[in-house]
DNA sequence: ATTGATAATTCAAATTGTTTGAGTTAATCC
DNA sequence: GGATTAACTCAAACAATTTGAATTATCAAT
């Protein structure tokens, strides 16, 4: 089934609550700002800022944080989003155990959870999920009321049946629609992505990629994933798998192969040194491992690759890197990494980096997936006016 | 500069327009369709349909094409875009010619121009542009009226110094905005674009992908380009230079020096065979060329390469295969192209044609310049319901 | 052949949300 | 201190869609 692009048409309603929408991410974007500044950036009259701001307001979405004096004139008193004034969950169910955090409309994690999977099957992880989410509104009960949404990050990618590797794959997922038992454990509007695609509305939302409207996200999961935001929007293709970069060929075999935690963790296996753990990898990185610096070596060739095929493909502002790697070992590589003449961000005028690190740690996929919630909830899904 | 992508508020004046475009929209994909189904596609309600319907009748960009009876009730009366309600210039510019097309409101070219080009500099190109502009309304006379704009297609890639091939190369533009001195040399809204965009706009418009919204285009031009649609919208880029997958290296070099006109046109140079046309091109294949079926050899191998890459990143519905190739070439290389088995495209329930050829001829580009136009006038620009 | 159900369409009134224009407030500039 | 500038508010005007009742034409069943 191929994804369904039939647009709506508009009315008043449905124009007010994008006008809404788009207020809410002119005050995102800007951190506090006034009404009137507001309308020129919407091409709306001050009258209908006005009429919508006191709505957020009365809704509590919205907090005054007093006037800033720019030039002559009244001031304008500023607004600012209420941190509490939404919240999004955020879940990411890997093989083994589940995450969950909490985000408020800053974006920002107000509880992070986590629980070992022993049953991957549907009924015992939606069990799992809705206990992380009444634990969460426990503990930030006034959330119960104000719930904007629930991300979903799952192991992709989904309906394919024919490339999928056994180590992330779900058992007694094939016959059910994920969204749909999300939605009936946890009352809650749902997103479904996959953890890339996640990660980068992180970005997106809270970190390096705030003000870039098309860029990609390189991440380390298992395998390699990608994630490309374009004018906004994720680039989901026509089933929701695209970005699978991983199983894209380059000269020693499959990209992931030389490039993803599961490669360097055989690599080090081989060696005799096998690394569970981020932190054993850190250490090691830190120590400069001879073995480990050999899997350096070819990982920021295949690094080059990938980041090649992705600016050539997309033309985006900047390439991020993150997952589940340390550090300093993504700092390494962004370093060392041989960037290809042959690409179309190598303009003599980019003062742009081509490729920076994200904001890391291990929850970026399961903070991206409320963070897919958020960017929906503040973004007006209009196209850019031509 | 990066794209500007501010999303504009909505007002009344802005809602019609935009329920004017999706009107016609579903007109155009329906052929001909009634006034209520509309109204149920688009999320309206009939009378508002009924109204949009009689100003697009009264603006003679509809027509009545008579009852039609499917089950009970009053038949529904069935419109259909008029083709001379609209029409959309598309403009060519290559490095020795400029290619004209005047489109219909079907898509279907009205006439064709082609001027040789003996100096590239912006002064001599607007002048034959404007002839050619000139030439086709005194062909067409009533579409004087009813210009709905042009679109332009040129070398790209666009503001990039660093890696731009010599021999597509014009000279003399580094210092101007093509689209302002478009849009002084004739007088209409201008959209620019490159030829693989375009091409995909056109096989959408009035080709194979007609009902396709997620899809690639793989474009023979000089090189290789590539078209992307992800939901009806073409992914350009935060330069406009995306799709530039001709410069992504392969195991034997970069991708468009195994696949494009002018790796076959070196390949068979060097075979003491120079080959400037296609109509020679096709008659060496007809006879099965043994340097020709070398080239095709190594060509089809990095096709099924791109299309891995293409199918990977996107996930498309389709590959669309097309440009400046013989018909029997393309025919035969999608015949025997190794198609990857790592690609998310794989999947044993997919019952489309993973590659198929595009509508083909030498003006698919050019075609695809107008259609830009057109397709602007027929969608309404609003993400697609969640 | 008549009657009832169904569906498209139209008309007029109600509704929603934005815009317009006049007037108020509070800052800077001279 | 007065003129200018800019943000903001109020009330009325405006533009579009929606609502609900009435009309028309077809099918299906009696």
């Amino acid at each position: 089934m191929s994804s369904q692009t039939r647009h709506k048409g508009s009315n008043a309603e449905r124009s007010r609550h994008r006008n809404r929408q788009a207020v809410l991410g002119e005050i995102h974007r800007a951190g506090a700002i006034g009404r009137a500044e507001i309308a020129r950036a919407l091409a709306l009259t001050t009258q209908t800022v006005s009429n919508i701001i006191s709505e957020l307001c009365a809704d509590r979405m919205l907090l005054e944080v007093g006037r800033r004096t720019v030039g002559r004139g009244l001031p304008a008193m500023q607004y600012a989003l209420n941190p509490e004034g939404g919240y999004a969950l955020g879940i990411e169910v890997r093989p083994d155990a589940v995450f969950a955090a909490l985000l408020d409309m800053h974006g920002a994690p107000v509880t992070t959870a986590r629980v070992a999977l022993t049953d991957t099957h549907p009924d015992a992880v939606m069990g799992q999920v809705a206990g992380l989410y009444r634990d969460a509104l426990t503990q930030v009960p006034a959330a119960r009321s104000r719930m904007l949404g629930a991300g979903i990050v799952m192991p992709g990618p989904f309906g394919v049946t024919g490339i999928s590797d056994q180590e992330s794959d779900l058992s007694g997922w094939q016959e059910v629609d994920p969204k749909t038992i999300f939605e009936e454990a946890i009352k809650l509007p749902i997103v479904l992505s996959n953890d890339a695609n996640a990660a980068a509305m992180a970005e997106r939302i809270n970190g390096v990629a705030q003000d870039i409207n098309t860029f990609a996200y390189l991440y380390f999961g298992a395998g390699l994933g990608l994630g490309m935001v374009q004018g906004g929007q994720l680039i989901k293709g026509a089933f929701g798998n695209a970005g699978e970069i991983g199983h894209i060929p380059i000269p020693g075999g499959k990209l992931e192969s030389a490039l993803s935690r599961l490669s360097v963790q055989q690599h080090l296996q081989a060696a005799g040194k096998p690394v569970s753990d981020i932190e054993t990898l850190e250490a090691l990185f830190e120590a400069r491992d001879p073995d480990l610096m050999i899997w350096l070596d070819v990982a920021v060739a295949a690094l080059g690759h990938a980041i090649g095929i992705v600016e050539n493909l997309l033309d985006p502002e900047t390439v991020v890197l993150g997952g589940a790697m340390p550090d300093n070992l993504l700092d390494y590589m962004i370093a060392h990494v041989p960037l290809p003449e042959q690409s179309v961000a190598n303009r003599p005028d980019n003062d742009r980096p081509r490729v920076q690190r994200g904001t890391s740690g291990r929850m970026t996929a399961t903070l991206g997936a409320a963070a897919l919630v958020l960017n929906s909830a503040l973004t007006s899904h209009i196209s850019p006016a031509l």
